[in-house]
DNA sequence: GGGCTAGTTGTAAATGATTATCAAATTTGT
DNA sequence: ACAAATTTGATAATCATTTACAACTAGCCC
């Protein structure tokens, strides 16, 4: 009945209790961009007995069903987010890890000429920036506790 | 002697036999672009004994001495290419996989802009662009291949 | 040139992220 | 409720890359 539900029935998935977690942990405005492994954590924290290849298994169901977006932020493993939004890139603090969301037309548009002027027809692409932010609060303390 | 062997000493590197040959490999306008594994199988054709190990080793290091580039492209594994040349971005066909080197200022700048904007000192940033280009040659052999 | 020492290498084992296997458990239409 | 089709959890397997470590040099000193 919910409206979750409606959402994994939609993308020809069964309503299992895993798919339901996982979305409901995504949906959580606090958990944008987050890991596989950290999706788990969180399951572990509810006391879900979800399994991690579970975990990776309904992710990658949901990027095949459009339901998330993957990332690759610099760091090796994957990110997801929930794919409703309108297309953005992202900006990324190296110390404190923040991700700022972004768009840019002009860089669309750019993006977009660049291909037609080599003749490449342009089904997506991945743009991340990378910086330090001025978060004293956060991102200070996140720089200590690294060295 | 050789100039190469001036690049090694500089970065602070013993002149060494993997050294030297990978570094001539890198050097091969063919192998722009080239992964860690490609390196070895190249050495394995010109009969070197280099372990995978030192090739990852030794890429790692010309890494750190700016000597190389790394990138990550979609699919993985990590590429490298000499950084001698000035910084562009790139577009890669998706399905022969090949790679054009492209350089916007406007791009550029623009992503200067969003940074200052959020207030983040930028430091990198990776941008890279998935089409299908028009090859007929090449790319229209790879995907017959591959379906 | 021979020797020393720090730096380097190859082999093999270890890692970290992610995927594949497969029997047991669950969802869903009838 | 029942059977068929899916899904799940535990575990083993993969893949790219790193680490350990003993054997092996390159570069410097005499
Ligand atoms: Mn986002
Ligand atoms: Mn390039
Ligand atoms: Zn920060
Ligand atoms: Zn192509």
């Amino acid at each position: 009945m919910p409206e979750q539900n409606e959402e994994l029935k939609r993308a020809g998935l069964k309503i299992t209790l895993p798919r339901i977690k996982i979305l409901a942990i995504l949906q959580n405005p606090n958990n944008q961009h987050i890991s596989a492994e950290d999706v788990y954590k969180l399951l572990l924290e509810q006391n879900e007995e979800i399994g991690l290849a579970t975990v990776y298994r309904v992710l990658n169901q949901f990027d095949d069903a459009g339901i998330v977006t993957r990332h690759h932020f610099e760091g090796g493993k994957s990110v997801f987010e929930l794919s409703h939004k309108k297309h953005h890139d992202h900006l990324v603090c190296l110390n404190c890890g923040k991700v700022i969301e972004f768009e840019d037309d002009v860089i669309e548009q750019r993006q977009e000429d660049v291909a037609k002027l080599h003749k490449v027809k342009l089904t997506n692409h991945s743009l991340y920036l990378y910086g330090e932010c001025e978060d004293e609060v956060a991102c200070e303390k996140f720089r200590k506790a690294q060295s």
